[in-house]
RNA sequence: GUGGGAUUAGUUCAGCUGGUUAGAGCGCUAGUUUGUGGCACUAGAAAUCAUGGGUUCGAAUCCCAUAUCCCACCCCA
């Protein structure tokens, strides 16, 4: 029987490899630059914390979630995201201790058991930042402006970032009933899935695929527009962070996020070409989900964003960078004693820090030259009989065909400084 | 969970209405007389035609089931 990668899963082959170096080295740096500092959480954790954190609910947790019994009987979760996580253990930890804000980043595998298409892996990646301690909206503008300036710095154009409001607790719970009593007269001339929502989710609704389009929903109250007074105020303050720095965005007033802890703002970054899986990047603010957890209360926001996504989205843009190689010299044998000199030169070299390669398929002559330029390495030099004489060796550019005369005890310091980007 | 399309060398695909040894491009290996590569030319390796049944004298080709992949709904990163 022939086995194959588990549906969902997908190789990220050596070809594939050297971008996502890229994107993470980025990510960090940006991050760093902010005052984030990198934490690694576990891939499993207790199944109660997902159910507490993400929401008893959600679609994620009812039916998306990897959840099996250890050996121990205990119930276990491969984590569907990161946020619960970072929070279980900023509580676990004594974070709250800490200087606030208390800041932190990731780069992680998630899981969950969905139905694959483009964009949308069983087990996928994620960049994502998490940040305790402040109300904002200072810190929520900061946060939105790491992923811009990550975004630059991939080259990543016209990601359209849309804003919103979900509002406090309070000011939802009043406003999900005005919603549904506003659909309930109408209920009957919509789809299925609202029909289900009313009482359930009415938030839902709104941004309903198959509804979306009718008068109904367009003209139904929005809830930015009914939000608190310390709601309004944070939203109109954001803008005001956001206008200032200069990063574009539009209010969408139909975000809803799906996990359950978001509150005041969420945010997407949505492409315009990935098609409907155009989300890279989602989150917002959840002021009560550490105390949900059982930490003190504490203000938080966060985002996640979809690497694979966000790779989709880099080369659709066609902003994907050749990588460049480390192995600077192939050096080609022309005899057995030149073998035996190579092996040592490769030592001497790699001992130095310099990326070097030589034949390990016993090739003829010409066909180790051969594979040198398949290969693409820059230089590459000959070593037979005349060399081992001389000591004289000759480095030839593969770009533009010049030779160097280099003696054999100068070749790290030609090569020295050469090899790093 | 719902719906549509697909599955033939490593890879991208061809193979018409069933007919004998299943083809090609790219890639890979070797060579084109052992001191200079990429190109070109020649040769070669590589496929239980996704799996299991069925129809038939005969199936990659027709039928059924299963699996996997792709796409959309849903959901979300």
């Amino acid at each position: 029987m022939k086995i194959t990668a588990p549906k969902g899963t997908r190789d990220i082959l050596p070809s594939e490899t050297p971008l996502w170096q890229l994107a993470a080295k980025n990510f960090a740096e940006v991050c760093h630059n902010f005052g984030y500092e990198e934490i690694r959480i576990p891939t499993f954790e207790d199944t109660n914390l997902f159910q507490r954190g993400v929401g008893d609910t959600t679609d994620v947790v009812q039916k998306e979630m990897y959840t099996f019994e250890d050996k121990g009987g205990r119930s276990i979760t491969l984590r569907p995201e990161g946020t619960a996580g970072v929070v279980r253990s900023y509580i676990e930890n004594g974070m709250s201790s800490l200087p606030a804000p208390v800041r932190m980043y990731y780069d992680i595998t998630a899981f969950r058991y969905e139905k694959m298409q483009k964009g949308r892996y069983r087990e996928f990646h994620q960049f994502g930042v998490e940040a305790f301690g402040s109300k904002g909206p200072e810190i929520d503008a900061e946060v939105i402006s790491t992923v811009d300036i990550f975004f630059k710095k991939m080259g990543l154009k016209n990601i359209e970032l849309r804003i919103n409001s979900i509002g406090c607790p309070n000011c939802r719970k009043a406003y999900n009933e005005q919603l549904k009593d506003y659909f309930r007269p109408h209920i009957s001339t919509m789809c299925a899935d609202c029909q289900n929502r009313l009482e359930r989710n009415p938030l839902r609704m709104i941004d309903c695929k198959v509804d979306g389009e009718k008068d109904i929903v367009k003209n139904a109250p929005r809830l930015i527009d009914h939000l608190c007074d310390e709601c309004k105020e944070h939203f109109e303050a954001l803008k005001t962070q956001l206008d200032a720095i200069g990063i574009n965005y539009t209010i969408d007033p139909n975000i809803v996020r799906g996990l359950d802890y978001y509150t005041r703002t969420v945010f997407e970054f949505v492409s315009k070409n990935v098609g409907t899986q155009g989300t890279i990047c989602g989150g917002g603010r959840y002021d009560g989900l550490v105390e949900s957890v059982g930490g003190p209360a504490t203000p938080g926001i966060g985002y996640a964003m979809g690497v694979e996504r966000l790779l989709l989205e880099l080369e659709a843009q066609g902003a994907a960078v050749a990588p460049k190689k480390n192995v600077q010299v192939y050096f080609v044998a022309m005899s057995d004693n030149a073998k035996d000199f190579i092996t040592k030169t490769c030592y001497d070299l790699r001992v130095n820090g310099i990326g070097c390669e030589r034949d390990l398929m016993g090739r003829a002559f010409r066909a180790q030259m051969k594979y040198a330029g398949k290969a693409n390495i820059p230089y590459m030099c000959v070593i037979g009989d005349d060399e081992l004489a001389s000591g004289k060796l000759k480095i030839k550019n593969m770009t533009d065909g010049t030779e160097t005369e280099v003696e054999a005890s100068g070749l790290v310091a030609f090569f020295e400084g050469n090899g790093e980007e």
